[in-house]
DNA sequence: CCTACCGATCGGTAGG
DNA sequence: CCTACCGATCGGTAGG
C-alpha cells in the first residue's frame, strides 16, 4: 500500500509502533475508510430514490460531489487502496460498488429510453460521468484553491450542458 | 510499487532474478514506461498546433484518445506510479506534464474567450475533460467489450455536447 | 507513548 | 535462464 505506518507516525510525530495504541492494525483502517465511503455512496442513492418518483441522476451525482467534497482525503484513499483489502473484505466491497455502478447504469438507461439524455453506450456514460466528479479526490487536495460552488455547477454543467455555447449563431 | 519484479517474473513464467537478463532495472523499466508516454502526449499537441492555426482542442483530445487506445497498460503505469520515479526523473517528468497541462489550459482559455465554449473556470475544465479521456487506462483493460470508434465517440461527444438531448420540445 | 526486535517480502547481485 | 543469497524496509509484537 502505498503510505506506509512508518509515514503516518511521522505525520502525526510519533513512532510507529504507538500507532497501534490508536488503531487496531492497517487492515482494519483501511477496511473503515472503504466501507465508510461506500456506505455513503449507497446512503444517498437510496435517498435519491425514495424522495423522487422520476429519479434524476443529476441530483444523485450532485450529491455524490457533495460527499467527495467533505471527505476528500478518504475518497482518494478507498478509490486507491481498496485492491489492498484483505479477502473477503475485498470482495465484499466489490460487490458494493458494483451494485453502485449498476444502480446507476440504471439510471442512465431509463433516461435514454425516456431520451432526456441522448443515444449512447450507456457503459461509457457511466464511466466517463464517475471520472468527471472523481478526478476531485485525486487532485483536488493539492488544488483547495477553487470554490466548492464553482467547482461542482461548472462539473455538472460539463456533465449535461457540455463545453460547446448553444447560441452561437 | 504497485507490481513487484516477482509478479511480473511469474506472469512471464522465469525467475525474478532472471527478469535482469531483459532490462536494466525496475526503475529503468519505469523510467521508459512514463518518458514514452509523456513524449507522445507532448508529440501529439506539437503536431495538432502546426497543423490548424486555430488550433482545435477537440482534435487535441481525440489523438489522447488514440494515444491511449493504443498504449493502455503503458499510460495506466504512468499514470499510477510515475510517482516512485527516483529524482531527478520524477521531477523532469513532473515538468513535461505540468507543460502539457499548462498548454492545454491554453487552449481552453483561448476557446472560452473566443466564446466557442461556455463561460467557466477553466481549470475545472482541463480537469474535467482530462478525467473524461483518462478513466479508460484504469478501466478499459478489464472492459475491453466496447468498440473503440464508439467508446471515441461518445467521449467526445459528451464532453461537447453533453449528454442531454437538445431539441427536446 | 517508547526501544528493541520479529518474520516476511522487496529490488537486486554473484556465480554458474 | 537458474539457485542462493544480500541489505533494506515492511506491518506488527513484547515489554516496559
Amino acid at each position: 500500500m502505498a503510505t506506509t505506518m512508518r509515514d503516518m507516525a511521522e505525520e502525526v510525530g510519533i513512532e510507529a509502533a504507538s500507532l497501534y495504541n490508536h488503531i487496531q492494525s492497517k487492515q482494519g483502517l483501511l477496511h473503515e475508510i472503504c466501507f465508510g465511503m461506500s456506505h455513503r455512496y449507497l446512503n444517498n442513492l437510496e435517498r435519491n430514490l425514495h424522495a423522487r418518483r422520476t429519479s434524476n441522476l443529476r441530483s444523485v451525482l450532485e450529491s455524490h460531489l457533495d460527499i467527495i467534497l467533505q471527505y476528500t482525503d478518504e475518497a482518494a484513499v478507498a478509490e486507491s487502496e481498496w485492491r489492498h483489502l484483505a479477502e473477503p473484505a475485498r470482495n465484499d466491497f466489490r460487490i458494493k460498488r458494483q451494485n453502485y455502478e449498476d444502480r446507476l447504469l440504471g439510471l442512465i438507461e431509463l433516461a435514454i429510453k425516456q431520451k432526456r439524455i441522448r443515444q449512447m453506450e450507456p457503459k461509457v456514460v457511466l464511466y466517463t460521468v464517475l471520472a468527471a466528479v472523481q478526478w476531485i479526490q485525486r487532485w483536488y487536495s493539492e488544488r483547495r484553491n477553487i470554490d466548492k460552488g464553482i467547482l461542482k455547477q461548472n462539473i455538472l454543467s460539463m456533465i449535461f450542458e457540455g463545453l460547446e455555447t448553444k447560441g452561437n449563431g
